[in-house]
Parts: C-alpha cells; structure tokens; sequence
DNA sequence: GTCATTTATTTAACATGTAAAATATTTACA
DNA sequence: TGTAAATATTTTACATGTTAAATAAATGAC
C-alpha cells in the first residue's frame, strides 16, 4: 500500500485533499516499512508474527490468569474474525491454552503457557531494541512532539466516524 | 496490532526504549484506523480492496501503456510474492489486461482495461475526499508539520536498515 | 416463565500477505 | 562460445485478514 496515489494524479482535487492525502500516504509508507522491517526480524529470529506477538502480549496483562477471547481480540489488531483460527495454530504450538468459560457458557478463554511465557519474555526484548534502533535518530523531543500529533489525528478520525453514525 | 505492548510491560527497559516503543504504538494505532475506515468504504462503495487500488493507481501513472509486472510490484505494498494471484483477480474481472513482454520474454506486462480505468476513476475521487473527511481537524500547519516528520523518521529507519548490509 | 434481542464465539469462504523454491531468460565474463 | 550469475516472474504452501452467516447461551421485556 506504498503509494496509491501520486501528486499529478490529483491534478482535480482541491489543495486540501491533496495535503491530506500526502500526510496519508506518508503515515502508511512508514508505518508499513518499520512493520515489515521489525517482523521481518520477529519472524526470523523467534518464527512468530506480529499478531501472535501481540495475542501474547495481551494474554501477558492478565498475568498468568485465564482471559476471554473476546478480550483478546478486541484489544488486538487481527479481527475477531479470525481470531479463531489464529488462536489455533498457537495452541498447537503450544504458546497457548483454550478452555470453555466456568462462568458464561458462550464464552471460551485463554491463557498463555509456559512456553508461551518464555518466548514472549525473549521476544520482548529484542522488539524493544529493533524498535527503538529502528527510531535511531529522532530525539526524544521530536518522538514526543510526534506521538502528540497522532494522537490527535486518532481522536479527530475517531470523531469523524463516530459523527456519522 | 493494535497493542502490542503497554507501559507496565516495559519495566525492566530503558525510557529512549519506552519511548520509541510507544511512539511505533501510536504510529501503528492511526494508520491501522484510518486504513480500516477507508479500506472498509472502498470495499463496500466499489467492492475492491486497497491493494487493487494501489495497483489501478500504479498502473494509471503509465497512462495507457504496458507496465512490466515488476515495475509495478516494486512501487506496491503488496509483496511481490504473491503479486501473481492478485493480478489473475484483477485479469478475471476485466480491470486490467496481461501479456508476454515483447522484448524480454521472462517478463510479462500489464495495462488498465477499459472498465479498470473507468473504475479507477471513481475510486480515486471518493478516496480523495474520505481521507481528507478522516483528516478533519487537523489544521494544515499540523498536517504539513506531520508530514516532515514522518519523511524523517522513515530516513532514519531507512539509514539504519541499510547500515547493517 | 417465554420470546425476541443481544452477546460471544465459531465456521465457512475467500482475499491477501509472506517466504522459499522452481522456471525461464538474459547478461557478464572467462 | 560456454557457463555462472543475475533478473523476472510464477508456483507452492501456508499464515493471516475480512465478511457474512451460523450456533449457542445469556439477558431483558412482557
């Protein structure tokens, strides 16, 4: 998705839309190569993708206690969808654990296994590292100045969704 | 991938780690979001995805003529690996047209149909004004402010992939 | 208490992403 | 020329993402 649309294809647009659009096109051209560079080593290194990592680090905030599918998935990016199949293959691999709900019999939880734990804790680190090396040469001041502005871009897109409702 | 990691999991790093982790956080949170909500309107308004986009868009910049597969795959998110399979969709829904290229016979090319272009032509409008609408609120100093921040962190990321070669 | 609604998850069907190996052709060079 | 290396793409096999429909149980209104 490296770059859909380039200036003189915008030649009918207003100044507006093209200033957006840039700031669109730049968001996902970075975000998608730190992504492809950082799983890519994820995957090298430990054989498990970003969304498993990120099933894990989820089960890791429950700290050892059962969570509910629902919960994982919705905090995690992978849609619910197929949350299912994903966790799956975990459980095969035995990174995690799946019981039926003791409490609501619609519901079904998860827990991440020791092996789970173990791989997280070492896959931990190093995303930390590769991340900030990745981000080697911004200084602080300008990573902080940055996180501010996305968060208002989230917040006004959120607005912009939730308005049509 | 929403979340991969939250501020108590990161106890034992250091805070230019902590920061550039949440900074990749955000990063990752706003991009997903909007490419969502505009993929989703994509795919419900014109039943095609991102990806096919991109590769139309592509495609348009060469104005009608043949584009070698490589030529294009280069310049889309889609990894090439599997460029194959989502051309052969696109050939199958008459959006765009494949041959053998005459001149180097291990490459083959591609071009917009008719129907692509036409096709194209109202993807790329409402696209246009869906990202702008998502980018509501965001007043132009911010957004070209963002703008150059994010060229420079992806020149940094960019520095320190290819030191390591 | 029964029934329609909501909630939680799975299933199914398919599109897309990723990596490695296979194929074919061109290029460079000994 | 002949041959190794590089290039362009496909094939294969599988992981993951997306949507809609199916299933099952809990909830709330009556």
């Amino acid at each position: 998705m490296a770059s859909i649309l380039d200036q003189r294809d915008t030649a009918r647009i207003g100044a507006s839309e093209k200033l957006s659009l840039s700031l669109w096109l730049h968001l996902m051209k970075c975000t998608k190569e730190i992504e492809a560079g950082v799983g890519g080593r994820l995957r090298r290194t430990h054989g498990q993708s970003l969304a498993r990592f990120d099933v894990l680090s989820q089960l890791h905030r429950f700290g050892g206690d059962w969570a509910a599918v629902g919960e994982i998935s919705g905090r995690v990016m992978a849609s619910s969808g197929n949350i299912t199949a994903l966790v799956d293959r975990m459980v095969a691999e035995d990174l995690i654990e799946r019981r039926a709900s003791p409490d609501d019999r619609r519901s079904h939880q998860l827990r991440m296994t020791q092996t789970g734990a173990r791989l997280f804790h070492e896959m931990t680190d190093d995303h930390a590292r590769w991340v900030d090396a990745a981000l080697d040469g911004i200084d602080d001041t300008d990573k902080a100045r940055l996180i501010e502005m996305l968060v208002k871009v989230r917040r006004a897109f959120e607005a912009t969704q939730t308005a049509r409702l």
